[in-house]
DNA sequence: CCTTATGGTTAACAGTGTTAACCTAATGTA
DNA sequence: TACATTAGGTTAACACTGTTAACCATAAGG
């Protein structure tokens, strides 16, 4: 009873966080604004989080959960390797439409947040990439991809669908572009580019 | 001698801004450290800028016509359609990789920042895709390239580069990673994957 | 019974963008 | 010359932000 009132209060700071963020936005999730929600002080919070950083790193935390649940379920669904991977690729996409908030500071927020993102949450976050690397590892070895490296080539999957995602979400790309057209062009030139033999590397001059 | 004196100051304020944007980044950019650093108070910029958003919108301006030059002049030194496509989004990355604090503004800060940028200089920025598009629909009459919709195409390009410059810069992008290697991989990837006809839809079960 | 820790509070600091009110010096005009 | 106006700049203040220090009541332990 005594440990349920002692993380009690921990758990409904963070919920009421979560659910500022995701009503109101990054922009709007101030210590104090989560406090007077739940008719607490905003010194208060300090009691169970070190910072605003530390509690954003467990928003984090959840978000990294909440994408990795849906890639692998979406790797489940389908079967052929090209058609797992870009099942994935547009998964990924899906949940950065769909939860801007949590891409936000999943990936957006500034470079300082990251420098003091935990180790451990760091090697979690991690395990994303590893399973769009898995997809591509098992396209290599059933010989439908042509790829030495599958790390690397995750990262570039992984690059191409983040300026996707943040593109998109911060309303950059030209209205004339349809964005569904724009997703599933992305997703196919990417897998279509594992395909077949790469690095053709043009003439300069 | 009036008029160099009524736009003297403004022009004092952008250097500064520039300048403190530069060295310090962004998140130091305030009225008051802009103020301080010629010897004026924080209002009185009012008196040349709306807001700060208005100051920040004509540094935008800046970096996009840097980018815009960077990117010319990258397109005029190849000759070949590929070769001048892949030289143009290794210049972008250069670009977002050498001048971080102008590529954030332009293509990193919040949203907000985009909904108040005025449709002018928004015309602007788009030149920049256009100057891919042009080289993409360049391959594609010389045969070298099989695409229905350059400025789709171009679009493409964009988000694929912009992922890289965020993700590198950001320095989420696992040590492990060689990012030279990275960019190249993403440019050529991308190259790659419109010589060949794309489009073949995998298989879903 | 006294001490100590728990769980919270208020006040305050240094910083942010921005507005309102003011003040001074130059200019234009009767 | 005398007065009004305006350009260019100031200070004070508001409503925010994350965070720290000091305080205070209540409960638990020796």
């Amino acid at each position: 009873m005594e440990m349920e009132q002692e993380k009690g209060l921990k758990r409904l700071i963070l919920d009421t966080a979560r659910q500022l963020l995701t009503t109101t936005g990054y922009a709007q999730l101030s210590m104090r604004n989560i406090a007077n929600k739940i008719g607490y002080s905003a010194t208060s919070i300090y009691l169970y989080f070190e910072s605003k950083d530390d509690l954003v790193h467990e928003l984090i935390d959840e978000g990294v959960d909440l994408l990795h649940a849906r890639l692998t379920e979406a790797d489940s669904t389908a079967t052929s390797p090209d058609g797992r991977l870009l099942a994935m690729c547009r998964e990924y996409v899906s949940f950065g439409m769909e939860r801007p908030e949590y891409y936000e500071i999943m990936y957006v927020l500034h470079p300082e947040y990251i420098k003091r993102y935990p180790a451990e949450k760091y090697r979690k976050a991690r395990r994303i990439l590893e399973v769009i690397a898995s997809a591509i590892e098992d396209g290599i070895d059933s010989g439908v991809f042509e790829e030495s490296d599958s790390m690397l080539a995750a990262n570039i999957a992984w690059t191409q669908l983040h300026g996707v995602v943040t593109l998109l979400t911060s309303e950059r790309v030209d209205k004339r572009i349809d964005p569904n057209i724009l997703i599933d062009s992305a997703c196919s030139h990417f897998v279509d580019s594992l395909r077949r033999t790469t690095s053709t590397t043009p003439q300069n001059n």
